[in-house]
DNA sequence: GTCTGTAATTAGAATAAGTCTAAATACAGA
DNA sequence: TCTGTATTTAGACTTATTCTAATTACAGAC
């Protein structure tokens, strides 16, 4: 996905889109290993001809999950992930590398049989995250 | 659960029952609501004649998980949770008040429809989380 | 019952993730 | 070009958690 495309996605939702903000979504955009802040700002930062400010990094990241081009993982304690993958779909984390892998869901969606959510439980949203290994 | 069954539970995990330990083990199985660190260390200090280190509630807290008499929960990012529920079951968020709830299995099992664990991801456990609102 | 070595606890310093601040820079619209 | 607002910046600050070095508790040996 090129330079002007992101723009172009930015703008869609609202975004102006400055120099920071579009490397920022870009990376998101083409990595399937859900950062955190640090790995962002670490894979980006060589991106841009100026430097480049934690804050605007973190001010950046909390934008595109406002405005709904990114979600927030909370796998593990003290580290939180970005996914540009915003559909539903499901989680699968690797126990040794650390790894999370995208779970797709198909046409129909998924449907969870065995108990009932309680009458007043009112969810609006569900995730799925298995833990396990990736035999390669 | 009174003083010398906590004793007991932590014997039987191979634990050391000190009265730090009983406290914090004893306060996570009588509460329902998940709590932190910090939280934890505010309801139990008060019920020990001498003071109580935020160094050994975090090592005590990571000492029970460990042994597999608690399990750590990362439902939100900054805060680590901790619950002696330790029976595979799931949560559910409530997004005003933040509140984490239960959501027990009952006898066969959860089982989930509509998409497949590709073959090389051999997972051995999943939690399923619920985000929503409860209606008193 | 003491002695003694190890295990546990403590207060406070150190880290690390994330947020805030105040000043500088960029930029859209007049 | 001018001007006001939006964005970015470096670094200070906060908060959750871990580490450290010294003290205290305790289990087993005598
Ligand atoms: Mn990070
Ligand atoms: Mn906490
Ligand atoms: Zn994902
Ligand atoms: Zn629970």
């Amino acid at each position: 996905m090129n330079r002007t495309t992101v723009e172009e996605l930015l703008m869609e939702y609202g975004i102006q889109p400055t120099a920071q903000r579009c490397v920022v979504t870009g990376y998101l955009l083409e990595t399937d290993c859900h950062p955190t802040a640090e790995e962002v700002m670490r894979a980006v930062k060589d991106r841009l001809p100026c430097s480049l400010s934690r804050a605007t990094v973190y001010n950046t990241l909390k934008l595109l999950v406002d405005k709904g081009l990114l979600q927030e993982l909370s796998t593990e304690p003290g580290q939180t992930r970005y996914d540009a993958n915003t559909g539903h779909h499901h989680h699968f984390v690797d126990r040794e590398s650390g790894r999370i892998y995208d779970l797709e869901v198909d046409g129909e969606g998924i449907w969870i049989s065995g108990f009932e959510l309680p009458a007043e439980y009112k969810a609006d949203h569900f995730k799925i995250t298995f833990y396990g290994k990736v035999e390669s």
